[in-house]
RNA sequence: GGGGCUGUAGCUCAGCUGGAUAGAGCGACGGUUUCCUAAACCGUAGGUCGUGGGUUCGAGUCCCGCCAGCCCCGCCA
């Protein structure tokens, strides 16, 4: 209820000025305006909103809160758009001003979102109204190339794949880069090898299916850890592509596609789209972050390394912590990539992508890292102001035991395979209550409903927590029926989708709504928060408060359905309930396709 | 040695500009189905919010110290 609660902050600004001119023409003059505190109460019996401030102003007023508080309810309550949208405002405990939203405009606002197909949820603009049409970055997943995506790179996708989602709802010009390891040192061992085991790729064009990247890449790498002249020739290599060389570069491009294509078959199976830029895009405007870090005077040579030393960070022997922009054999390395892609990216158009904010969505180990490029980039003065470039970084993926996620072996497990056993999980489980409960389905419904329900419950799993904190991957916990898991939420759509089976009508809506009972109210309340949900996911970039409110407008339905009859309610109480149904719907669908979960009719 | 993140119920986790009695799920115990998918709902038990200070009318939340765990720390990304 974003525009109520707004206009009830407006108002109670008013309440304050009015009843305490003085102050609040003090607090402004310090830099400090006296704020009502109006927040959103935690438990029912006091209200929808509550206003904090009386007691904060005590010290400033020399006057008891109760009083103070008296004092802002009673300007309240003279102001008309205040009455048409509050109950009269209670004062409890030692001087919170409690408020209730009355019925009525609760009703008015459910309708006005059940005739919108936004949900209520409007476009982003600008302060003056505009609509915002910089685009934003969300950098996200970033595999490397000739390595098999591997449970390292979920996180990153889903996380990433949510956020984008987030903000293109919101109407935002979102570019979704993938910024692929496709250039390195690797890259010289990798086409040397290339050239030893099928040179006729070289020369016939799709002569080749590398086939298994990963085994190939293990192998080249086991040559290069062996033979001395294996490695001499790579190093040449990779001296050869940097120049250009017409053979190298040709192999380096088989190599690219042939991971593309792999990378590809896992994000159309998550769903996700993201626009390929890898690290070599950047290539040509390395040198010119070297030229113009030097020219301003923050690099420093050391070691034989040109390097730049962050401020208020100290390093080994409290020397200030140093970042190498260039190696000591001219090369450049990651810090360099990274400032120059912090540059194009938010240089306009059509020498850059003309972002207002980049987002990288990365692990927290790199937290250090993106610190530092960001100080750099920030002295050279390379960051506009009202531009905004943030690291969103996320915890480790552990397993059950609390140690990094792996197989048996002690191998990194695959994201293919990772994905395989979630689905796998969900049909034995499909199958086994299929049987329980002697139903006939046909198999594309089975493969379908475990797809979507495995899938779904690896990403739900993964977005219902705080990303910030290590996560515990377990198979049994994400794709339990109970809980805050995706089959949950998946089950409450389902329902309703049965409710429209057995009769019920979602198409007409009607135009009076009564409410008598307390869970309807509930209801209400709760689907009305979802701006709030989405707010917040757009502002700090945390999908696990969307997840939260997903799932306890789950919990509120469930209750609702449970013990109020829907179908056989009479008059307008049915039809009450079935808008009820249809905005729950409506929400939990949008909400699930915000967090890249398709939802089913069936399950 | 330096830096970052984390520490909340037996377990996995929420906790939104500091606000009233710290919330879920799992697990445990007990209950509910002539009724829209019980894949649900209701109830009981379980917490000195790592620890010691500080700021505040008020601290899980902010500041400082300490302890523990994880991660990172110049020529890989």
């Amino acid at each position: 209820m974003i525009n109520l609660r707004q206009k009830l902050e407006r108002q109670c600004k008013l309440a304050l000025m009015r009843a305490f001119p003085k102050a609040c023409d003090g607090g402004k003059l310090s830099g400090k305006p006296i704020n009502p505190q109006l927040v959103r109460t935690n438990n029912p019996e006091f209200g929808d909103y509550q206003i904090n401030a009386a007691l904060q102003l005590t010290k400033i007023l020399k006057k008891a809160p109760r009083d103070i508080a008296t004092s802002i309810v009673t300007e309240l309550t003279k102001n008309e758009e205040f009455a048409s949208i509050c109950d009269s405002p209670k004062i409890a405990g030692p001087g919170f001003i409690n408020l209730t939203i009355k019925p009525e405009r609760l009703i008015q606002e459910l309708i006005t979102r059940l005739e919108d197909n936004r949900l209520g949820i409007p476009l982003a603009e600008t302060n003056d109204g505009k609509r915002i049409t910089d685009p934003i970055i969300v950098d996200f997943s970033s595999p490397n190339i000739a390595k098999e995506m591997h449970v390292g790179h979920l996180r990153s996708t889903i996380i990433g794949d949510s956020i984008a989602r987030v903000l293109e709802f919101r109407g935002h010009n979102v570019l979704r880069l993938n910024h692929v390891g496709d250039w390195g040192t690797q890259f010289g061992m990798l086409i040397n090898h290339l050239k030893s085991v099928a040179p006729e790729a070289l020369t016939k064009a799709n002569a080749i299916d590398i086939g298994d990247l990963v085994n190939f890449y293990r192998k080249s790498k086991e040559r290069f850890d062996s033979d001395n002249n294996f490695r001499e020739r790579s190093r040449e290599e990779v001296v050869n592509l940097q120049n250009g060389d017409p053979t190298s570069l040709k192999a380096w491009k088989l190599l690219c596609k042939q991971s593309r294509d792999e990378f590809q078959k896992i994000y159309d199976r998550l769903d996700v789209r993201l626009t390929e830029r890898g690290e070599s895009f950047y290539n040509e405007y390395l040198q010119d972050v070297v030229d113009d870090l030097d020219a301003l005077n923050l690099l420093v040579k050391d070691d034989g390394a040109r390097c730049v030393f962050l401020e208020g960070i100290l390093g080994k022997n409290n020397k200030p912590l140093a970042i190498i922009i260039q190696k000591s054999d001219g090369g450049f390395n990651y810090a360099t990539t990274d400032l120059a892609a912090i540059r194009y990216r938010l240089n306009p158009s059509p020498k850059g992508d003309g972002a207002c904010r980049v987002i990288y969505v990365t692990d927290s180990g790199q937290s250090n890292h993106f610190n530092g490029v960001f100080q750099i980039a920030d002295r050279a003065n390379w960051i506009p102001t009202g531009k905004k470039i943030e690291h969103v970084p996320f915890g480790l993926v552990q397993g059950e035991d609390g140690k990094k996620l792996k197989t048996r072996s002690g191998e990194t497990i695959k994201l293919k395979s990772l994905l395989d056993e979630a689905v796998n999980r969900a049909e034995f489980d499909l199958r086994r209550r299929l049987k329980e409960e002697d139903r006939k389905e046909s198999e594309s419904f089975i493969k379908l409903v475990s797809e979507t329900v495995g899938i779904g419950a690896v990403k739900y799993a993964d977005l219902s927590q705080n990303r910030i904190t290590n996560y515990q991957f377990s198979f049994d916990k994400m794709l339990a029926l109970h809980g805050n898991t995706a089959p949950y939420l998946l089950y409450a759509v389902v329902r309703i989708a049965g409710i429209v089976r057995k009769g019920g009508s979602l198409a007409t809506i009607p135009k009076q709504l009564e409410f008598t009972e307390k869970q309807e109210w509930d209801l209400v309340k709760e689907l009305l928060k979802f701006d709030d949900a989405i707010n917040d996911v757009e502002e700090e970039l945390l999908p696990n408060r969307l997840c939260n409110y997903l799932y306890e407008l789950c919990q509120v339905f469930n209750r609702f359905y449970d013990q109020l009859p829907v179908l056989k309610a009479k008059g307008s109480s049915k039809s009450s309930r079935l808008a009820l149904c249809l905005m729950t719907t409506n929400t939990l669908k949008l909400g699930m396709n915000l967090l890249g979960i398709p939802t089913l009719e069936r399950m």
